[in-house]
DNA sequence: GGCAATGGTAAGTAAGTACTTACTTTGCAG
DNA sequence: CTGCAAAGTAAGTACTTACTTACCATTGCC
């Protein structure tokens, strides 16, 4: 006969089993994420946090000093754990070859993908750039600031081989970054159902890259 | 001799006048405006408002019946009196003209302004977008399709001149927007010293427009 | 000058909030 | 089997929150 486990309190599904305590850390940091990224900082609440974990509150506060701790400890972990955090490796050969279409379509599909299958992450940093914290800033400075430098500097030896007009590389980055964040943006948050536009991450990449590299004006004119 | 007025109660400042219900109602809306862009609705309490406007939490709630009203009011408030938020007006000659230039440079232009004076509104829609308030919904339907559809049209009928390349117009305008949002964007939270690109908006809205309309590819290549 | 209407407040209340304490259960090494 | 450390909880605490009530003060009007 096997013994019934007593549920006398209502863990969320009956056959929670117990965890080590690194399983439930990560378990709370991935439900925290969700809420987080769903609700922001000040939206969500640690009762809301351990209802959905399926744990005590107090077990929150065992794994994390404090609320605030909690949510450092989410954007390290998504910040840090960067798989397509890397841009240098994503072009290097592109870099070298001074293959631009390349370049500039790996990159925007890079990101593209990036924040199509993990749309938290950009929610979680719009948040947390609003609240002030500095975590965000310390991702500009990392992330951001590196591919600025990257392409930008991509651009300077391209401009000075012909290739392209002069212009502030600065420039022909934002502009280039921001149709990329931009179209994230809206997948994400404000057209979710692609009323406006609805498009693969291929041929958005693809498209911004023909814009960006050759502009929208025929060759005739 | 001046009948000095009670001050048992602190006021924020002491001369603080009564106001008609009016001015005060207007008086809060701005405040909150204020407090909403930047810590957001769940991070802004009814307590820190009424201090910044120099009154009792009381008064609050006799002007607004509740928080969520409250803000509802201050979305309600700066989507509708739009000064920058009739795009068409903004460049109708221009559009008659067939000027590609002043149609996109003037639209850029507007939109970099009206981010820069006012950026408060651009805090408060993200926020908003992010919490999920309907009013962002709004905005985004009665304002960014419009412009969706008036550039849109616009680039489909210079694309049947001949004078651009084919190219769904709806991918081109989100090009164009993503360079102007995002460089906004980047201006009021992300890197408000502007250490990545510290440019005016009237280049910005020239760049912008060169990348869209030439592109940068030399025309040698 | 009296007096109603209106601007304004102090002092609540009930329901959260983050966080703690004191306690119970469970797996597992010896 | 046993004991003990670690996983887990119920029931708090001290404080904050949105919102209310019952009352005061100033103003313009007759």
């Amino acid at each position: 006969m096997i013994k019934q486990t007593t549920i006398k309190t209502g863990a969320a599904i009956p056959n929670a089993a117990r965890m080590s305590a690194e399983e439930r850390r990560l378990q709370i940091l991935r439900v925290a994420v969700s809420l987080f990224s769903q609700r922001g900082f000040g939206g969500t609440t640690t009762k809301e946090i351990a209802q959905a974990a399926g744990v005590s509150e107090a077990m929150v506060f065992r794994h994390f000093a404090n609320k605030q701790e909690l949510y450092s400890a989410i954007l390290d972990h998504k910040a840090c754990s960067g798989d397509a955090m890397n841009p240098e490796a994503m072009v290097a050969e592109a870099l070298q070859e001074k293959d631009d279409r390349a370049v500039f379509e790996r990159l925007a599909l890079g990101a593209l993908e990036h924040h199509e299958c993990d749309p938290e992450f950009q929610r979680l940093l719009l948040h947390s750039a609003l609240e002030g914290h500095e975590l965000a800033q310390m991702f500009f400075e990392k992330f951001v600031r590196r591919v600025y430098e990257l392409l930008g500097n991509y651009i300077a030896e391209r401009q000075s081989d012909g290739a392209m007009v002069a212009m502030d590389p600065a420039i022909v980055v934002r502009a280039f970054i921001g149709m990329i964040i931009h179209h994230s943006l809206n997948n994400n948050l404000w057209d979710p159902q692609r009323h406006l536009l609805k498009i693969s991450n291929q041929d958005a990449a693809k498209h911004f890259t023909d814009i960006l590299l050759n502009g929208i004006s025929s060759k005739a004119a």
